[in-house]
DNA sequence: CGATTTACATGATGGCCATCATATTTCTTG
DNA sequence: CAAGAAATATGATGGCCATCATGTAAATCG
């Protein structure tokens, strides 16, 4: 059953999308095509008309949720001018990211299992850090740039370390802990 | 053919210390039990008698690895007592943690892959975690008991974040800009 | 030393999964 | 509106994997 050019294309959005989310919530080994097809409300078969093989799915799957997170960032720092590391700690360290990992940041999830490989996926993710880096750099306090940079560094793997504890943990207190005092850490002066 | 009541006891060892390895480096899903039975030197068949299941086996190794971190973290902090924030820093944000992930905390390896379950293992997760920080806010600074456990919590995260990017960036320089600038900002002072 | 137990090896079995082949149905185009 | 193109559904196929069944040889025990 032939669909027009534009549902097609619409199909092909729906599967990164689901994608998305069953790769963040189970890692890309813990879902199959057929999941990302059901959920997308297709096939298993019809699969292969739109990607390569999984692992080219992968692979864009994880430019686009990479591209998300950089530009989340950039929106948040941006809207507010007068204090953009408060506005994106506010935003990351957050209850909404740890309980929803499937609609959250891909590090937060997947860093780990692409860590382990050495293909294309991890070369994006890896270049994506380095962005997410710079970024930060920007808005980070410090003397010199390379003080900034140190910085930067440092808050990214705080941020990011504090929400994966965050979910790791059953006792919710703790877990709230892990939030809390990370966010009080990182900039103390403009706690909301 | 039979194998002395010791040698069997051997085996079993064997076959936990290569899956902690395994499963360090792969993941639970990444390794197949004929590939932790092969590395043991023995074949797929014997596998059920000696653990129930692959599911028995990882909770095992878990246990076993949880404890050894729990372990080592004590001996380095006792044998430092004039300085054991700074001893347990030195050993864990290190390049050796970083590149060889099938001998390092599993917290910085597996904790991802964890947190998406909720079995057994995820909860020995948990609880391993909280024994961390109650470790860490032992040797932490701070005036009260509360900042002492505040403290705890973000320098946990710190610490395992800055491995765990560390560990996903390709760029060597990067990485190490993670490592040098984490270990100074977590004890600037007794930085070696 | 003989009988029995038992740990391991070899070799199924069944399920899941990525990928492919084919059929069907609908869109597109002239 | 007819003919061809094309997207998807259905249904293989082959590989991998956890687990089980059976045989075998060595260890243990009386």
């Amino acid at each position: 059953m032939r669909v027009s050019r534009e549902k097609f294309a619409e199909n092909r959005e729906k599967i990164l999308s689901v994608a998305g989310v069953l790769f963040r919530e189970n890692g890309f080994d813990g879902v199959g095509v057929a999941d990302i097809m059901k959920a997308a409300g297709l096939t298993h078969g019809g699969f292969y008309g739109h990607f390569g093989s999984k692992d080219d799915l992968a692979l864009e799957v994880s430019r686009k949720l990479i591209d998300k997170v950089e530009t989340r960032w950039k929106e948040h720092i941006a809207e507010s001018p007068d204090r953009p590391l408060a506005a994106l700690l506010d935003h990351y360290i957050h209850w909404r990211t740890v309980d929803d990992p499937g609609g959250s940041c891909v590090f937060a999830t997947l860093i780990q299992e692409v860590s382990r490989g050495r293909g294309a996926v991890r070369a994006v993710f890896s270049d994506g850090l380095s962005v997410l880096v710079d970024t930060l750099a920007d808005i980070v306090p410090g003397e010199t740039e390379e003080e900034r940079r140190a910085n930067a560094t440092t808050t990214l793997s705080s941020m990011m370390g504090a929400v994966i504890l965050a979910r790791a943990v059953e006792d919710r207190a703790l877990a709230e802990q892990f939030l809390v005092t990370m966010r009080r850490q990182l900039d103390p002066e403009s706690q909301t």
